[in-house]
DNA sequence: ACAGTTTCTGACCGATCGGTCAGCTACCGT
DNA sequence: ACGGTAGCTGACCGATCGGTCAGAAACTGT
C-alpha cells in the first residue's frame, strides 16, 4: 500500500479512537514511520487528512440513499435496504463511529458539515414513513449502538468472531428495532 | 447554584460535546464568565473537572450493580434492573455519552480507567446469562445506542418531549433488545 | 553521467495548550 | 476599624499545536 494511502488509513484509526482535536499530526508521523512535514506532504493540512479519511463513507453513503429513493419502506424494498445498511457500517465502521460522535461539536470543517447533513437525512429517510417518540428513539438506537458495537469491536473478543455471523445477528437487530408498528407484532 | 458546580456542569456539557482533548480551559472560562486562573483556582487541574464531571456518575452506576449483586437477571429483577439502568442512562446521560466514546483514547487518566473497567462490568453482568455473538452484540447496541440518542437528544425535535414517555420507550426498547432469547420468542 | 521530479527532512513560525504565582479585591467576624 | 480569608485576575512559563519553507536525499528517464 502506498505512503498516501497509509496515513490516510493511520489517521482515521487516531481520529477514531482518540478524537480529531485528541490527534496530532506529530503522531501520526510516529506511527507512520515520517517526520510531521512528510505528513503534511501528502496531505496539505489535518483538514485534508480528514476529508480524506471520512469524505469518501460519506459519499458511499449518501448514494446508498440516492439509489434506495425517496420511495416509503415497505416489504422487500426495507429489508434490502437495512442489508445495504448494515453492510455499510461493516465496510465503514470507524468512520461511522466518527461522525456520529464526532459530528456535533466539530462544526466549521466543511467535511463535517457534510456528515452532519447526512446524519439528518439518514433521519428523515426512517421518519418519513414513521414518527412517535418510540420510533425516533428506535432508529437513533440502532444508528449510535451499532456504530457503538462495532467502533469497540477489535477490543473484545468479538474481532475474531466470523463476520458473516456478526452480518447476520446485526441485520436480525437491526430490521427488529426498525420494524414498522404494523409487523412488530 | 455555586460557581464550583457552574464549572463542574460547564464542563461536563463542553466534554461531552467536544471532547475531553478539544476542550481547552479558556474556553470553559469563557463559558463561565472567568478567567482561565479562576477555572484552575477551583479545581486543581483539567483532569480534576474531568473526574468532577463524570466521577459521581461511575460511583451511582457501580452502586445500581452491586445492589443488583450477581444473580442472574431473572423475572422481575431483569426487569427492575432495566427501569434502574434506564433511569440512569435519563440522569446521567452526558456522562455516559462521555465514557462510553472517550473511555478508549484517554487511557492513563485514574477517572476514565475506573470508567471503563466499570463498561467491562456491565459487560460480565449481562454475559452472565447469555454469551452468544448476538447476544453480545444486542447488548452494546442498547447501551451505546442508549447514550447517543439521549447526547444528541436536545439537538433534535426529541428534546422537548415529555421525559416519561422517552423513559416508557426506553425500557421496552431496552427489555426487547435483552431480553433472553427464552422470552424473545 | 546528468537533469528533473518525487519524497522527505530539520529549522523555524505564531498561536495556544495546561499550569504557576504574586497580588488585587471583596466580604466576613470581631 | 481592621485582620483574615475566599474569590479572582493578569503576567508569565515551558511544551506542543498546525503549518511554512529551503534544501537534502532518492529515484526517474535519457
Amino acid at each position: 500500500m502506498s505512503t498516501h494511502d497509509d496515513l490516510r488509513d493511520i489517521a482515521l484509526n487516531e481520529f477514531a479512537v482518540a478524537g480529531y482535536a485528541g490527534t496530532s499530526l506529530q503522531r501520526i508521523a510516529e506511527l507512520a514511520g515520517l517526520s510531521k512535514s512528510s505528513v503534511l506532504y501528502h496531505y496539505s493540512s489535518k483538514e485534508a487528512l480528514l476529508e480524506a479519511a471520512i469524505g469518501p463513507a460519506i459519499d458511499k453513503m449518501d448514494a446508498i440513499l440516492d439509489s434506495v429513493g425517496k420511495a416509503p419502506l415497505v416489504d422487500d424494498t426495507r429489508r434490502v435496504f437495512i442489508e445495504q445498511f448494515v453492510d455499510f457500517l461493516l465496510a465503514n465502521r470507524l468512520e461511522v463511529h466518527m461522525f456520529i460522535n464526532q459530528g456535533p461539536g466539530l462544526e466549521d470543517v466543511p467535511v463535517i458539515d457534510r456528515a452532519n447533513a447526512l446524519v439528518v437525512k439518514l433521519g428523515n429517510f426512517f421518519s418519513s414513513t414513521v414518527s412517535t417518540v418510540e420510533d425516533k428513539l428506535r432508529f437513533g438506537i440502532a444508528l449510535g449502538g451499532a456504530a457503538y458495537v462495532l467502533s469497540v469491536k477489535q477490543d473484545d473478543s468479538l474481532e475474531i468472531l466470523p463476520v458473516d455471523e456478526v452480518r447476520a445477528a446485526l441485520v436480525t437487530i437491526v430490521s427488529e428495532l426498525l420494524a414498522p408498528v404494523s409487523i412488530r407484532n
